[in-house]
DNA sequence: CGAATACATTGAAGAATGTCAATATTGCGG
DNA sequence: CCGCAATATTGACATTCTTCAATGTATTCG
């Protein structure tokens, strides 16, 4: 849907970046938002976790949906918000839809924080 | 309120911590949650930059009823949230009421992405 | 092709949230 | 003591969110 500009520019590292001076803008703000609310769920916060804690690196739906005590639906809602955040990345190979996290958008996130 | 112990332990370095390698429990996701979402409203995201950047490190009820274009209610009700959180820090001077930044609260929010 | 499996989408119900108007509280000045 | 100024609290309303049941879609297997 969104694919939130936020967690995209890991790219401005020399240049250009007025310090931070400044306090946030009302639509950066709202962006900001946007990824926080992603985890401001507890059930999705320990999607995150699990996924991570997976030693291949990635989770399917069928082994997320007991560790939660959720119903197949509402955990597929979850992982789409996590997805539309920009958090998690969406593969699906054959009937399964594997989930992995996004490399580098937790510490994105974290990012977000220092530069309020 | 609730004082959100997620945000207080900054003691355990050195001993004890399961080195993170099993998934968030049910407890722990709820308390961090309530931490996300205390940063999950752009308003709240505005008044903690703006606390952040004023020189003197501190900002009163007044000052950021403006800038946020929203009533005195509704930006106390938002402060209320992010004092409970362990963000803000609250102090009343006379008539006035001195909000700032928790030391280390933000840095230690930061960490707890890490941590998932 | 037909059935079964894994997942997504839709629709609805209940809870939680953001906002404001009105009111209460607290501290200060006369 | 009285009134004013700054902030907090309450109550109400609209919106959004979480969850589930039911249904839809796509892929594999027989």
């Amino acid at each position: 849907m969104n694919l939130l500009p936020v967690l995209a520019p890991a790219i401005d590292e020399a240049c250009c970046a007025p310090a931070g001076m400044t306090a946030l803008g009302t639509e950066e703000a709202k962006q900001t938002a946007l990824v926080f609310k992603a985890l401001a769920d507890p059930n999705r916060l320990r999607l995150l976790s699990i996924v991570k804690a997976q030693a291949s690196g990635e989770s399917c739906v069928c082994d997320l949906t007991e560790p939660l005590d959720l119903g197949q639906p509402t955990v597929s809602h979850h992982l789409k918000i996590l997805v539309d955040a920009g958090l998690l990345h969406r593969e699906k190979r054959g009937t399964w839809a594997y989930y992995s996290l996004v490399p580098g958008a937790l510490e994105q996130t974290a990012g977000l924080l220092a530069t309020l």
